[in-house]
DNA sequence: CCCGGCAATGTTATGTTGTATCTTTGGCGA
DNA sequence: TCGCCAAAGATACAACATAACATTGCCGGG
């Protein structure tokens, strides 16, 4: 099921590379070597993964050890520019299917098997948002996530 | 402004450490005195603390060194109980002001001073739970975490 | 051409948060 | 008294994150 209010272009493998590298070229950054294979082993993970486990996906595929520190500085940069979200209830860092297009997001995340669904509802965000903004937050960035289990993992 | 749908008992002091001793005790657990010292600790705090903070701060009442992991075990049963909650952005711990009573909560964090205030809105926890029951994910727990600017830092 | 500046990355070290494992203590009932 | 069990202590280590400084390579002004 979409749970999107709109029509996203949704991308993977070559096209999500290639979306994510004009993204950041617009915002002024450059597409590195070092910055392409980040956002390739992190789009690689098929659930969110630690700044750690990206290091190392990265190390094997540059035959090359890697330090964990510029992995962080670039996923940081990712998530500034829209690229990555960070799953902040797994200290973890998820590839975003849809660079082009800003939301504030809702991550399911399965307690059992660590697979995690991103979902988008403004109504939902929109209303925390006003929640902060009542009690006089600026700058509102919600995160909200759900820990549970998934179907699949309910069904054994 | 209260955001609450209902009237809350709100404890403090001597009131909130009798209320989470009534509560813990009838989940069967007991209360030590170290129980009530990191319960005490935590509550003294007026903004969310690492379990490490904690730990610092029984150590500096009780005049001897208290590890941890000590820590951690009986915050992970405090948290079970409803007599503290996590705040997964910022790996810290807050104590929960009605013990008795059971909510998902909303936390607004300020990224200048890390004040925290907590607002309970069942109709926005609720969307939450419904947007995940209806993507399949069952037993959910959401979490709910606005970080921002208070009021007084956005005043200077 | 070369050299000064700058962004990106590398290197090393360290700080912070969270668990695992095993031991010790103290209460309590058989 | 003995054996059990929950609680807490001690120690070690794993996992996550940042600080500080060095190196590389590109690019524009002289």
């Amino acid at each position: 099921m979409r749970m999107t209010s709109h029509d996203h272009q949704l991308h993977e493998g070559d096209a999500l590379t290639a979306a994510a590298r004009d993204r950041l070229t617009r915002e002024g950054e450059q597409w590195t070597e070092m910055r392409a294979a980040v956002f390739d082993a992190l789009a690689s993970f098929d659930k969110p993964a630690s700044a750690y486990d990206v290091a190392e996906a990265v190390s094997k595929a540059q035959g090359r050890r890697v330090a964990a520190n510029s992995v962080y500085r670039i996923l940081d940069l990712f998530v500034g520019a829209n690229l990555a979200r960070r799953v902040e209830s797994a200290n973890a860092y998820i590839a975003n299917q849809h660079p082009d297009c800003l939301h504030d997001c809702i991550f399911l995340i399965c307690d059992t098997c660590g697979q995690t669904v991103h979902i988008d509802d403004d109504s939902l965000s929109g209303g925390v948002r006003a929640a902060a903004k009542s009690a006089g937050f600026t700058a509102p960035r919600p995160v909200i996530e759900v820990r549970g289990t998934c179907g699949d993992c309910e069904n054994h």
